[in-house]
DNA sequence: GATTATATATATCATTCTGATATACATACG
DNA sequence: CGTATGTATATCAGAATGATATATATAATC
């Protein structure tokens, strides 16, 4: 998906500076993708430029103003239509799917070269590490800040909902079937 | 995981020209990584240069000569030593981990943007090529080339095994709960 | 029998993106 | 009172991709 749909696209949930877009990479969408801040502050110039965006500066006194960005009616359009334009490309994307970099599986294919406690401490890891993040899906309490926007959207739930039955069944496997490893 | 583990490592399975490991991550491979040409290539002749793999020339007279490259000793060490250093920073990778990016999930997020019949056709085409997928991870005949290497590891038997069981949560999640979201 | 598409095989490179770093002040903690 | 972490924007070297170039063989289509 093009960064500047992206970008519009959380526009679209609410107004928010680049900071806060980052946040919601590395909160809520942590898991299903992310862009650095080398792209997002670009991305945003060039919308406003564009006026896709509009901005308004808030000075903080002492901070680097606050730069908050508010999707135009001219944006909307154009995130629809880039949407709408793609959608089909992106049906063979996700989990198993393109642009997957596994790094974890990587490490089952080469499991034979390493020691067994090795490959036992990593599985116990990884289970632990799963089981965290079921509870993270799981959870239906506050967040903090501006995050709820996107909690609260309809596809979010949907979202939450498979993300755990899928670490639900890998689990599952993983303390089943682990023992075929070695 | 570094490219030159990762090549290494698909070495390991057995000697290999550029263009056939470029084939793997395009078969085998493809649901859970990938490296271009671009990638490919110079790490074999760095590789090559450290004598980390040898390389041995088959002249096909007219087509630009087969380089097959094989794993050496120093490789071998290279590679493990490699493995064993990272394998912790790998277990919070992959499904749910770091360095995904869906398209497909974005889609969703923004689905409300889209009208209703794209929408459906999109999750039509998605449960299909979820089949589809799905097939081809429980197929095992035999393959072409020399992708019988990595079929026949241990550790591939177990992620398709993970592979298969979370395609098949997610085609019933899918199923059950798109109504969901419109 | 001619044409077109696909496969084999390596290589390069502009463009894109990340990850790190710079800057600067605020707040919390022991 | 120093140290770590958080807010906030910005830039840039280095890495990786995706496209393209080159050259030939083979299979399919017409």
């Amino acid at each position: 998906m093009q960064k500047e749909t992206l970008c519009l696209g959380l526009l679209s949930l609410g107004p928010r500076s680049g900071y806060e877009i980052k946040q919601m990479f590395e909160g809520p969408l942590s898991d299903f993708y992310s862009l650095s801040f080398g792209t997002i502050y670009p991305t945003l110039n060039s919308l406003q430029a564009d006026k896709y965006v509009s901005c308004k500066q808030h000075s903080q006194s002492k901070k680097p103003d606050k730069k908050v960005y508010t999707i135009t009616k001219k944006g909307m359009e154009l995130m629809k239509d880039n949407l709408l334009g793609d959608a089909s490309s992106y049906i063979r994307s996700g989990n198993f799917g393109d642009q997957i970099k596994s790094e974890f599986f990587l490490l089952l294919l080469f499991s034979k070269y390493l020691p067994k406690e090795t490959m036992n401490t990593v599985l116990n890891e990884r289970v632990l590490y799963l089981r965290q993040k079921l509870e993270q899906f799981n959870y239906d309490g506050p967040v903090p800040g501006n995050l709820d926007a996107i909690r609260n959207e309809k596809s979010v739930s949907f979202i939450r909902g498979l993300a755990s039955a899928l670490i639900e069944t890998g689990l599952s496997y993983m303390e089943k079937n682990r023992g075929k490893l070695s």
